[in-house]
DNA sequence: CGTCAGGTTGACGCGTCTCAAAGTGGGTGG
DNA sequence: CCACCCACTTTGAGACGCGTCAACCTGACG
C-alpha cells in the first residue's frame, strides 16, 4: 500500500492555500496578504533535491506548502544529524544568521513559498502583529528542538523510536491527517539520522516493535496498533 | 584556586546594568528603558535555588545579570537532560506555551530582572525593534539547540567534553571574560547531563584530555592548554 | 582531625555500532 | 508481461564504547 502526504487539493491563491491556516501568513489580512504574495515565488522540487545547503548565504525564506524536508546538519566527515522534519506550514530559515545553518533538501516532492530575505524582512519590519506570530513560530521550534535535545541524550533506541512515530503522529494529526496509517515518507537512514542512532539499531527496532504487537510495518508507512503502550515507551 | 563569575561590578540602575549592551533590554531608548524597569524586579537567589519548575505556570520571564542557570528537562523515571546554561545577558522564557517546558535553577548565586508575562507581553506588543530584538534572540537561541543536537546525537565522548569546554570559552569570550583560566560554575554530574553522558564518562575523560596535555584540571574550572586540538577534537 | 559532598578510578556487562550478507519491492527495458 | 536491476531494508555475528556498580580519593568546612 501506498501513502502519500500529497493529497491535499492544489492552491491556486495565496486565500485558498491549502496551509492558510496555519503558516506565517496567518496572522496577515487580506492587504497585507496582498503586499506578501508579490514578494514570494511558487517553487515546485522533485524528490532529494537540495533547497538550500549549509554555509551558503541566506538569501530566502521559506514557507512549506506540500511535502515534506529533511533539515540537517554535516559533520566535516561527513556524520549527518538530521534535526528536523518541515512539513506543510513550517517556516523555515528563521535562524537569521548570514549563512544557513543547516542544509534542507526534499523527501519526496515539495511545493513552497520562497521569499526574498531582504524583501521579507522589510515587509516585517515594521508588523508588530506579524513579527510576534514568528515569535510564535520560533518558540514553538525551540520547544521542539529542546524535546529532541531530551530523546538524543537520554533515551534508549526503543524509546527513541517510539517517541519517533508518536510525535510524528501528532505532527501529522495537526496539520489535519487522519487514518489509521502513518505514512512515513522518509527512509530509515533518515530516521536514524534523525534519532542519533544507526540504520540498522532502526530496523532492528522496528521489527521488535512489530514483534511486540505495538506496530505493524507497511511499505511507505506503518499503523499503530497499540498507541497506548508506544506512548508509555515515549515517556511523556 | 577558585574561579569566580561574579567578579564584575553590580549595577546600580538599568542605564549602567553590566548586561546593558547584549541583554533583551538593548533595543530601547532611555525613555522605553524607563517604561520596562517598572514592570520588572531583581532578584538575587542563593546555589541551587529553583528559578522556576517545568509544567508550573508560566507567569514570567527572565534576564540574568549575574551569575549562571542551568536548564533542564526531566523524564518523568528521574533521567536529566540540560538543554543549556544561562549566562548574564540571556533573557529566558521564549517559549511562549503557558507552562514552562523546563526547569532552571541556580549555579551558584545569580541575579536576574524578573518580568510578568502578562505585563512584558503588553509592553513588547506595539514596539516593533523591541520585538525584532526578541527575534534575533530567539535565532540565537535555536541555532545553539541545532549545535547542541549534533553533539548529543552524532559525537563520540570525548569529542563532546571537547566541544563544551571550546564552546563554554567562546560563551565566557562574548560576555567579556579574559584569563588563562576556564571557570566551570558547574558540578560534574551538571556536564555529564548536558552531554548525554553518564558522571564518570566525563570524569574519565576530562582525566584522557589532561593526560593528552590539552587541557589542565583546577578546582572550579581548567586551563586549556592545547586550544587548537581541542578545537579539532570538537570537529567544527 | 573527622565528616561529607563531589570527583576519580577500576572491573565488568550491556546496548548499540560495525561489518557482512541476504532479502524485498518498485521501476525499467526487453 | 516478465526478468532484471538497484536502492533500500532486514538479519546476523562479533567488537567496542559507554554505562553500571563499587571502592577510593580529595578538598572544603566545622
Amino acid at each position: 500500500m501506498k501513502v502519500s502526504l500529497l493529497e491535499s487539493p492544489r492552491w491556486q491563491t495565496c486565500s485558498d492555500c491549502a496551509v492558510r491556516g496555519f503558516a506565517v501568513c496567518s496572522a496577515l489580512d487580506k492587504a497585507e496578504l496582498r503586499e506578501l504574495v508579490t514578494l514570494s515565488r511558487h517553487i515546485h522540487c522533485d524528490p532529494g533535491a537540495t533547497v538550500f545547503a549549509q554555509a551558503t548565504m541566506a538569501t530566502s525564506f521559506f514557507s512549506v506548502l506540500e511535502g515534506v524536508l529533511r533539515l540537517y546538519k554535516l559533520l566535516p566527515d561527513g556524520r549527518r544529524q538530521i534535526i528536523g522534519f518541515a512539513l506543510p506550514g513550517d517556516f523555515v530559515g528563521l535562524a537569521g544568521s548570514p549563512q544557513y545553518e543547516f542544509s534542507a533538501d526534499a523527501i519526496g516532492a515539495v511545493v513552497f513559498c520562497q521569499f526574498s530575505r531582504a524583501s521579507f524582512a522589510r515587509f516585517a519590519e515594521n508588523r508588530p502583529r506579524f513579527l510576534r506570530r514568528i515569535n510564535e513560530l520560533a518558540g514553538r521550534e525551540l520547544t521542539r528542538a529542546q524535546e529532541h535535545m531530551v530523546l538524543l541524550g537520554r533515551r534508549s533506541a526503543e524509546e527513541k523510536v517510539a517517541s519517533f512515530l508518536v510525535g510524528w503522529r501528532d505532527r501529522l494529526a495537526e496539520i489535519g491527517h487522519v487514518g489509521e496509517v502513518l505514512p512515513l515518507p522518509m527512509g530509515r537512514l533518515d530516521i536514524a539520522d534523525y534519532l542519533g542512532l544507526t540504520i540498522e539499531t532502526v530496523s532492528r527496532t522496528f521489527t521488535k516493535l512489530e514483534r511486540d504487537g505495538i506496530i505493524r510495518i507497511l511499505t511507505g508507512g506503518i499503523s499503530l496498533l497499540d498507541a497506548a503502550r508506544a506512548e508509555a515507551l515515549s515517556a511523556a
